[in-house]
RNA sequence: GCCUCGGUAGCUCAGUCGGUAGAGCAGGGGACUGAAAAUCCCCGUGUCGGUGGUUCGAUUCCGCCCCGAGGCA
């Protein structure tokens, strides 16, 4: 099996810089795995790298879809897996940076995500929950399985409108369509930078104050000017959705300033509440660890491809 | 100095016609298969400012004291 390295980590936990030293460190490139910093323009809200950063590491999967655009992880998966997969063919071991939960499932195992995507009837499910409430689109979904619906909570309407969508669009339901096994693709050797909790917050709260400095605020504006509204999927992303309040008038610039890392803060809680799910992955406090850490994945290169 | 209103969870506040108290936010934990920086679920003991008194029993009523806000002088 062909070993990857990945680097995960909440926001702001030095995911960026370290993936970069270890891809110099192996002459090979990055792949970003972040569902945001692949939107072109958006670059201070999101911490993409800069070029300066990268210190002539090339990095995939960033800058490759317009804000204005709707993306997606199936189209995430296909492209990074390409990408992935020639720099194999070089010989080499692509280093994987991200914070994307899902996004890395999708590179690590084989998921078949259903049909082609359907707006027309996502829309119309969208319209139903708003006439008949999400009770009414529950029943519907149990209905079609009762076991897909006890998986999914009621009040968890995106989720029931998907599982809805897959199963009008395809005519299968979602465990049917999902069977494809937890089979890993690569052999992988991920890496978690996890500094103390504290001193993470610490470090979001700062990052938040540069992005402004750096003139975040003229990043959102010249995105409305370029028609990318706050009912795009790319303005969802924290530090530019919380514009709209500020633009309204509703919140002062330091409540939006707060905002913003209030909600950096609890995102950050929930991306490592996911990477907590891969049990082969190793954990470090980049503070304090960051040597060992590059020991550890260079003894994972040394070894044979096919050790586990 | 006098009068009024406050002092309850880390913060903002609700409440107890006297039987030791609860929301939102923060915080913590969790879920996650084509929107995922999205979406959703679970978790609330704190000298109820202090101190005396009334009472079987006070955070709740009464007195005094301390702190904060406002008003009158």
């Amino acid at each position: 099996m062909n070993k990857i390295i990945i680097i995960g980590g909440a926001t702001a936990s030095g995911k960026t810089a370290f993936g970069v030293e270890t891809a110099k460190m192996l002459d090979t490139s990055v792949i970003s795995c972040d569902s945001m910093q692949i939107y072109k323009y958006m670059n201070i809200g999101t911490a993409k790298v800069s070029d300066e950063e990268t210190q002539g590491v090339c990095h995939y999967m960033v800058d490759i879809a317009n804000p204005q655009d709707e993306f997606s992880v199936g189209e995430y998966s296909i492209q990074a897996k390409k990408h992935i997969d020639s720099i194999i063919a070089q010989g080499k071991i692509p280093v994987i940076v991200g914070g994307t939960g899902l996004y890395i499932d999708s590179i690590l195992y084989s998921f078949s995500f259903g049909g082609e995507k359907d707006e027309k009837l996502r829309r119309e499910l969208e319209d139903q929950l708003e006439k008949f409430g999400k009770d009414y689109m529950y029943d519907k979904l149990k209905e079609i399985d009762i076991e897909d619906a006890k998986k999914i909570h009621p009040n968890n309407t995106k989720r029931v409108i998907r599982a809805l969508e897959i199963y009008y669009s395809t005519g299968k339901n979602k465990s049917q369509m999902n069977n494809s096994e937890k089979t890993l693709l690569y052999k992988p050797c991920m890496v978690v930078l996890n500094p103390d909790r504290e001193k993470l917050y610490e470090r979001i709260n700062k990052r938040v104050d540069i992005m402004f400095e750096k003139g975040l605020e003229e990043e959102v504006k010249s995105l409305l000017d370029m028609n990318v509204g706050f009912d795009k999927q790319s303005m969802q992303a924290i530090g530019y959705k919380e514009f709209k309040d500020y633009f309204e008038k509703k919140i002062s610039k330091d409540e939006l300033i707060e905002k913003i890392k209030q909600n950096s803060r609890n995102y950050a809680k929930r991306q490592l509440t996911w990477l907590k799910r891969y049990d082969f992955a190793k954990w470090f406090d980049p503070t304090t660890q960051n040597d060992e850490c590059i020991e550890y994945i260079k003894d994972f290169c040394k070894g044979a491809n096919n050790e586990i």
